[in-house]
DNA sequence: CCTCAGTAGTGCC
DNA sequence: GGCACTACTGAGG
């Protein structure tokens, strides 16, 4: 049996033989919790980041994708995931290619299942994966989350209520998490 | 308020 | 394989 370590190793060092190196494409638009990138690669929707400074977004892209790339020109796909953060309610129907560890992958998923709105726990989500003293497992994977607001890392907390990280800025989380509340969906 | 150990996955060497 | 990281948690000062 083959560990996902060992494929995942695999395939890392396939991508850095860079004997084809990929691309991928950005823009970045406007929203009311600052500047959203988003990226796709042939497989789809691989990266939406917020911030502040347009440079520092496209380093956060470029150190999550070295091997890649990077090309300006996806404006209307930026525009869609913007408004898709703007109004949660509506639904992104772009293909996404998430890209992690099987690990990762479920932890993700878990993250997809609660409802905006409402928020979890991190011994929450380890339990509802099956693995319930990986807790500090699955704050890692949610730290290592590439898709910010499409994949709600922002909706789980300490298990004390308290938000503790947030990727990009425990100030964002808050926010995005009041207008989650208020929108009662 | 604080520290500490237990804990599991990941990245780097 | 090892080793040092964590967006954690509950117990104990």
């Amino acid at each position: 049996m083959q560990s996902d370590r060992a494929i995942s190793a695999k395939s890392a060092a396939r991508r850095q033989g860079q004997r084809d190196p990929e691309k991928i494409s950005f823009a970045i638009a406007e929203s009311s919790f600052g500047l959203v990138l988003a990226a796709r690669s042939a497989k789809g929707l691989c990266a939406v980041l917020l911030g502040d400074n347009p440079d520092h977004l496209m380093r956060e892209l470029q150190q999550r994708f070295p091997a890649a790339v990077l090309a300006e020109g996806e404006g209307e796909l930026a525009a869609e995931v913007a408004a898709f953060i703007e109004s949660p309610s509506r639904s992104l129907d772009a293909p996404l290619d998430l890209r992690g560890t099987r690990f990762q992958q479920t932890v993700w998923q878990a993250l997809r299942e609660i409802p905006s709105g409402t928020t979890a726990s991190y011994t929450e989500i380890a339990l509802r994966i099956g693995q319930p003293s990986a807790v500090r497992a699955v704050a890692q994977a949610c730290a290592a989350n590439a898709l910010a607001v499409i994949v709600p890392c922002h909706r789980v907390l300490r298990s004390d209520g308290k938000l503790s990280g947030y990727r990009w800025g425990i100030e964002r989380k808050r926010l995005l998490l009041a207008k989650e509340a208020g929108a009662r969906l």
